[in-house]
DNA sequence: ATTTGCAGCCCTGCAAACGACG
DNA sequence: TCGTCGTTTGCAGGGCTGCAA
């Protein structure tokens, strides 16, 4: 697992200002050459999208998204994911 | 592997009728509660629409998302994906 | 919260087989 | 005949997962 050289729409706290109404333009993840990368891609962008949505709190987001806990904690680290983002 | 309930864009024919600048709204796949579910439904998506872009060719399309030509039959048959879409 | 170790399961690539097609 | 493709099956190895600590 390596991090992604592409910048995801969760990396941009702009957008957690954006009303509901606002359609977010979405990662293409189809325009990823390799099932893996794509994979990747989306796992890191929807694990990091779960943890903002339940405050950072690893154990309660591995329950919402149905993953063991410690596993969550290596795919954090496997993909640098931090909660360095402006509140 | 059970086919996903939800409606792919690789599903609606009439997006290939659209323009380059015209943003299609991908799926938003951080909706999906479970991160299987979402990787599944990325996955399907994902192959459907390289299969669509290599016309149908499996071989082909292994090459090009590097999976195994065997592993990728797998798959079409684990998602339910078929070439019944108007051309 | 975080890390480690481990047993088990899942997925993958690979090889092989067969028929169909050009 | 030969090569390629579609399709399926079996299997061994690696990777990922849950669980305990």
């Amino acid at each position: 697992m390596v991090p992604s050289p592409y910048i995801a729409a969760s990396d941009i706290s702009a957008l957690d200002m954006l009303g509901p109404g606002l359609a977010v333009r979405e990662n293409d993840y189809c325009s990823y050459a390799t099932l893996k990368d794509a994979r990747d891609a989306l796992e890191k962008e929807f694990i990091c999208r779960k943890l903002q949505e339940n405050d950072w709190n690893v154990s309660k987001t591995a329950d919402a998204i149905a993953v063991e806990r410690s596993n969550l904690h290596k795919k954090i680290k496997a993909y640098g994911i931090s909660e360095s983002r402006i509140k």
